[in-house]
DNA sequence: ATTACTACTAAACGAGTAC
DNA sequence: TGTACTCGTTTAGTAGTAA
């Protein structure tokens, strides 16, 4: 879920090296006139290894080039301002945020007294969950105990960051408090959301899972499992 | 004079790689836990291989480090902040800027017939150059013959570009022109600057350099010497 | 589970050189 | 001068495994 360049093979990195390299000599904006010999100084390498990069660099089709008696014409192409710009948008996106976009959960399985299930029911709730989350959740939560001190940690952490907030409302019998909510991958493949009612019912190490289908079955859960919960704040 | 994060050793892409990934999981706001073998899955190689990267980022002091049975805690220091930092700033002056922070040009040098050092020797122009340029230039200016077609594009290409302004002015006799000129550095050494007078005296495959120093001797320059002129735009 | 060592394999590098 | 090939050397990457 996070938004990265594709790193596809091994030389990718490499690559965008070479291709920051001849955007510093201004390949980005115009053709420059360069030899593989000035560039390798650039990169400090061998001229060889120069020459096998521009030339893969061609291949991948990140610059164009002209080889001329006295060296040769770059013009980094669309494709490879692309990627540079792929590189700098993810790094603004990084540095510049004023919290992280995930948090990574552990915590085991159990079977738990179930009142979330009972929560997730109520129609009040229910209707929000469709509106905010985009479906409808299974009738029943998932209870993780978290396995170390530090995924507590994270835990309050991850609260102190925007959620999705679910509204609280009342009848005529009780008060059904405001419900925070995250986004979650679970094991890296299922869809759901963590559950931050306001008022905990259980200790600050469980946290209960919602989410579109029944997470025991999709993900052959049982009690004492390990899950891996991925938490997206709010961008 | 480009302005990059120093290379040193070869690695040091590849370990900002790295870290660039860890800032992807959140690393360089909290401590996050991981595992080598999570992180050898997000950059696609071994889990042997990330955690030799991960010994050699905390030896360089990238990152700080706790080892637990579960996986490791990793959090970037300030000093892997600033190189993300450095790498995101350097991107953000390349992909923003509105035209090349350099133009390289090549030619021979030649002597000509030194219209050019009477100018520099006018008071007018030499206050100018002074006060503009932060040096007294010597008094004679350096004729380079422009190697290629693609070297006089360059050259106009430069031109194009915004410039220190020396104006002009007129004294009873005739008057004297604005002159448009460009810091360089000449064979990756030498100071100067390449003038561009309103009015051409040469053809355009011709420039003039002036420099603090005498750039026959500075550079053991004969008529028929090829030389790499990198000129400067404005900020 | 982890991390990370050792020993091996694969890949990248660069010296020499042809063009 | 240039670029870029071959090929021996060096380095990076990984499998197996100990702790």
């Amino acid at each position: 879920m996070t938004m990265s360049a594709p790193p596809i093979n091994g030389n990718h990195w490499k690559h965008l090296y070479v291709l920051y390299k001849l955007a510093e000599m201004g390949a980005h904006q115009r053709t420059i006139k360069t030899s593989t010999e000035y560039l390798a100084q650039k990169m400090n390498t061998s001229q060889q290894t120069a020459s096998r990069y521009l030339i893969q660099l061609e291949r991948k089709g990140w610059i164009k080039r002209t080889i001329t008696p006295e060296g040769c014409l770059i013009k980094i192409s669309e494709t490879g301002i692309a990627q540079l710009g792929a590189l700098h948008a993810n790094l603004k996106m990084l540095m510049e945020a004023k919290y992280p976009a995930s948090v990574t959960l552990e915590g085991t399985v159990f079977t738990g007294i179930g009142e979330g299930a009972y929560y997730v029911t109520k129609d009040k709730y229910r209707k929000q969950f469709i509106e905010k989350l985009g479906y409808d959740p299974y009738p029943g939560t998932l209870n993780v105990k978290l396995t170390s001190d530090y995924d507590i940690k994270a835990r309050h952490e991850l609260e102190a960051y925007p959620a999705i907030e679910i509204q609280g409302f009342q009848n005529e019998n009780r008060t059904y408090g405001p419900v925070k909510c995250y986004p979650i991958i679970i094991n890296n493949k299922a869809k759901g959301a963590i559950l931050f009612a306001m008022r905990t019912h259980y200790d600050d190490s469980v946290v209960e899972i919602i989410a579109p289908n029944f997470l025991r079955q999709q993900l052959k859960l049982k009690d004492g499992y390990k899950v891996k919960i991925e938490a997206f704040t709010l961008p």
